[in-house]
DNA sequence: GACACGTGGAG
DNA sequence: TCTCCAAGTGT
């Protein structure tokens, strides 16, 4: 690897169009807000980072004002039920994400004096938080020079230096480099810069380079190629699992639930009782899994639903009975509460698909 | 280092 | 319909 180019990249015009240009979000306390002396908070600062992990502005946003409402303060987060948590954060996905949080919420409390530590090391050994967004609060909450590399700063230095490299083995490199452009004054403002850049003008695709403050000093640029940087690995096809899922409505509108384990896909979650879900699931034996015999009615077409690394088709299996009690490790969810509970996206498409289908009231 | 881990929007 | 992706972390 060559080590011996120096980074001679001027970053202060980054700075200069982060004043400019910065996007106001409802966690971040902008350029001009902070010369007036306001800092951000950490709390806010650190939930809405954990929010945004792979996941996009518009998607966080309403989640982020709905964790502050219920929990306006980290001891609050730290008091809450962890389901009360899961279930709020129900349809944003990555869920041990949230698991984490409430349990680096209640670290903080207990052996921290419910402050955050302002230091990578001391935000790094807590639940949740990885080198990008220990170096994120340090930089962003507390102003500390801490080099952010997140997937937008990826781009923009792979294009800033012409990288080769295919990521993720790129990633030490990118580092590095971006390292070198880190300054110790605004360190915040400046990883903030760098993601808004990425975010806004170094895009993945069609890059409005006329508008950028590196223009002139980026070699992707200047070689007349931005969009061939970074470059990716192969990536692997999905395979496709199948299963049955059981939606079955009590004659009060109750539905049967269960809990996944803590741990895995979806875990910790509420979901409908299903089959397991694999490549080879055999469609003629999926009423052998139900909860008990009903009158169990197949819904028209299976709900598919895609993860990140497999595609799942479920069969939908309906019934109504009256009173029963629920199995062992289930309980009946009340048709009031039911859009409260910790059911991830792919259970509520099978419960919608249940009740637009097959449970369907009768002509 | 490789893989598991969700979701919804854009092109 | 399909691919790519969006402020990564844990194991």
């Amino acid at each position: 690897m060559d080590q011996t180019a120096p980074a001679t990249i001027d970053t202060r015009p980054l700075l200069d169009w982060y004043d400019r240009n910065a996007r106001k979000l409802p966690w971040r306390v902008g350029p001009g807000d902070r010369k007036l002396g306001v800092v951000p908070d950490p709390y806010h600062v650190w939930l809405s980072e954990i929010m945004l992990q792979q996941t996009t502005v518009a998607a966080v946003g309403p989640y982020f004002h709905a964790f502050l409402r219920r929990w306006p303060e980290l001891a609050d987060l730290a008091a809450a039920k962890t389901d009360d948590v899961m279930a709020a954060w129900a349809g944003l996905g990555y869920y041990s994400r949230a698991r984490n949080l409430k349990k680096c919420a209640e670290v903080l409390a207990a052996e921290h004096g419910g402050k955050f530590p302002e230091t990578e090391a001391g935000l790094l050994s807590l639940p949740g938080i990885g080198p990008y967004t220990a170096a994120a609060i340090s930089a962003i909450a507390f102003d500390r020079p801490a080099t952010v590399v997140d997937g937008n700063v990826e781009r923009v230095v792979a294009r800033l230096f012409a990288i080769d490299t295919p990521l993720p083995d790129a990633k030490p490199e990118l580092k590095r480099l971006a390292a070198t452009l880190t300054p110790s004054t605004r360190p915040g403002d400046f990883a903030q810069g760098m993601m808004d850049l990425g975010a806004t003008i170094c895009t993945p695709t069609r890059p409005a380079c006329a508008l950028c403050p590196f223009l002139g000093s980026c070699k992707a640029q200047s070689e007349d190629q931005p969009d061939r940087f970074p470059v990716k690995g192969a990536k692997t096809p999905k395979p496709t699992r199948k299963g049955a899922a059981f939606v079955c409505r009590r004659k009060d509108g109750a539905i049967l639930l269960t809990r996944r384990p803590p741990k895995g896909l979806l875990g910790g979650m509420a979901e409908v009782p299903t089959t397991a879900w694999t490549a080879d699931f055999d469609p003629d034996g999926a009423l052998d899994a139900a909860p008990f015999s009903a009158n169990w009615r197949q819904a028209t077409g299976p709900v598919r639903h895609v993860f990140t690394h497999f595609r799942l088709e479920l069969d939908v299996y309906a019934a109504e009975i009256g009173k029963a009690p629920a199995p062992d490790g289930h309980w009946w969810e009340p048709a009031a509460t039911l859009d409260e509970a910790a059911l991830p996206t792919v259970m509520r498409k099978v419960i919608a698909h249940a009740f637009e289908d097959a449970l369907k009231p009768k002509r």
